[in-house]
RNA sequence: GAGGAUGUAGCUCAGUUGGUUAGAGCGCCAGAUUGUGGUUCUGGAGGUCGCGGGUUCGAGACCCGUCUUUCUCCCCA
């Protein structure tokens, strides 16, 4: 006999993480549906030819591959086994998990072009897969919250991502959070004004570890990556922006003044700000991080991170604008912005930092104890008129002792007991008990219902 | 994908330079109490020491492989 195990990076999940996760989930729902945001979801499995080639290179390697169906070495001759792992790879499988929820979207939207409102505002909930290596926070089955405006390039968007990212949070109890924001075109006309066109790539990745690893790595990584002397010297005041944001939109439309693009991304940024600024949004958490590159190549405009303070964990949110997404599926010229919440990352910082509310791990509101089948018969139809007053009721199945029935209750935090035996039926008074603090009351199988039903109006 | 750490009862962990039958607390089950739980007392069940090889008279301990979890790099939610 073998021991039973779930794949590495994946976890089952109990009722009481489950009520956790779907508090968070609802939270996070209900915000996305007060902006307007319509739900849709996507096959777990795409085809390959819509995921590879999106991700960049890396990303290729951590998609799941499913293997054909049937003989999926048909076909195969020994030349093709001789061939790299990757070309082998597009002959033995055609489909792939999806790796997260924006590309599929694209696909969607490109799919049914004719048929969406533009602009097209939807959210999407659902787990997604990489083939990464596991960590704390890092799993390879989770779940993102993305919400996507697509057919705008309106910076309101921009602003209401913010504003949702804020409140989603807020809702969840998440009150030590930064929302990093910075522009593309910032990154690319810091590039330009350096003289390395087009290498804001390597650029973006060196710069983005400022803060983990300091200047002088910094430096020495860009030297590596072939930056001449003269671009790294030109980068200086990279190192000496502002903690002001204003000032330091100064600082950078000084230092950008020759490069359209860089002025174009700032101007951005500013409108952002003074947007977010009109909504009223109180004690807003944003701050311009000029260092923020973020991987994923197909962003244009803004790109999002959140990361929740106090705890070692990674960023819970990611996001940005990009302009042609759509156009590796034939429909060019399509822009959207995005963001994508990580729930199980944000379920970790929310337990590091003992968030969740007491309340909610409580499944059953009332048991009914019976002693024997008289007892039952009694008890039946209170369970029906309970439920039926919306109250989540049951009975312990077996016939069993008082206690085991009581222990029954303790163990699933039931609130409240009745009991019903010879005593109750014979007066038609039936005893209910409360579980928290031990006391009981006689009262009419109407009464309890009664009772019950304010009881859970108070929740 | 590269390197390091980790794994003993359901949970948290002891286990001496390798030495007889691997322990504790909590939890679980039963009884004290055949209609009253969360307190107390008594008793009980539960371990292929992650898995597979090897060294040894003898391995939970040492060596190799493998899997899990975790840390750094990379990348990300």
């Amino acid at each position: 006999m073998q021991k039973p195990s779930v794949p590495r990076g994946t976890r089952d999940f109990g009722p009481e993480q489950m009520s956790k996760r779907l508090f968070l989930l609802e939270t996070i729902r209900q915000t996305f549906r007060r902006y307007g945001f319509q739900p849709i979801e996507t096959p777990a499995l795409e085809n390959l030819s819509v995921l590879m080639g999106k991700y960049g290179e890396e990303g290729d390697q951590l998609l799941f591959k499913i293997l054909n169906s049937g003989d999926f070495a048909n076909g195969l001759t020994q030349a093709d086994w001789q061939e790299n792992a990757r070309k082998l790879t597009l002959k033995i499988s055609e489909k792939g998990l999806r790796y997260d929820l924006t590309v599929p979207f694209a696909r969607y939207v490109v799919m049914n072009r004719h048929a969406l409102a533009m602009p097209f505002k939807r959210y999407q909930i659902q787990p997604v897969w990489r083939a990464d290596r596991p960590q704390k926070g890092r799993y390879r089955e989770f779940v993102q919250c993305d919400a996507d405006v697509v057919g705008t390039d309106s910076l309101l968007c921009e602003a209401e991502i913010v504003l949702m990212l804020h409140e989603s949070l807020r809702n969840l109890g998440i009150q030590d959070f930064t929302v990093k924001i910075n522009n593309r075109k910032i990154l690319t006309g810091i590039s330009e004004v350096v003289g390395a066109e087009g290498q804001e790539g390597p650029l973006a990745v060196a710069i983005d570890k400022l803060d983990k690893i300091g200047k002088e790595k910094v430096v020495e990584e860009l030297k590596q990556r072939g930056f001449s002397d003269e671009s790294i010297e030109k980068l200086e005041p990279m190192f000496q922006f502002s903690n002001e944001t204003q000032a330091a939109f100064a600082q950078l439309k000084t230092w950008l003044a020759g490069s359209e693009v860089g002025l174009k991304g700032v101007a951005e940024l500013e409108e952002v700000w003074s947007l977010v600024g009109q909504y009223g949004l109180a004690d807003a958490r944003i701050q311009l991080d000029v260092t923020l590159a973020r991987g994923l190549s197909y962003y244009t405009g803004a790109i999002f991170e959140v990361k929740a303070n106090g705890v070692q964990i990674g960023s819970i949110s990611g996001g940005g604008r990009y302009d042609n997404l759509t156009g590796a599926f034939g429909m060019p010229g399509l822009s959207g912005v995005g963001i994508s919440l990580g729930v199980d990352r944000i379920y970790d910082v929310m337990e590091e930092l003992k968030l969740f509310p007491e309340t909610g791990l409580q499944s059953t509101q009332v048991l009914v104890v019976h002693l024997d089948a008289e007892g039952r018969s009694v008890g039946l139809p209170l369970l029906s008129q309970l439920r039926a007053h919306n109250i989540s009721a049951e009975a312990y199945p077996d016939a069993a002792k008082v206690k085991k029935q009581l222990d029954y209750a303790n163990a699933k935090r039931i609130p409240y007991v009745v009991l019903i035996g010879s005593e109750e039926i014979q007066t038609g008074q039936l005893t209910l008990k409360n579980m928290v603090t031990g006391e009981q009351q006689k009262l009419a199988a109407d009464q309890i219902v009664e009772k019950l039903r304010q009881e859970a109006a108070l929740l």
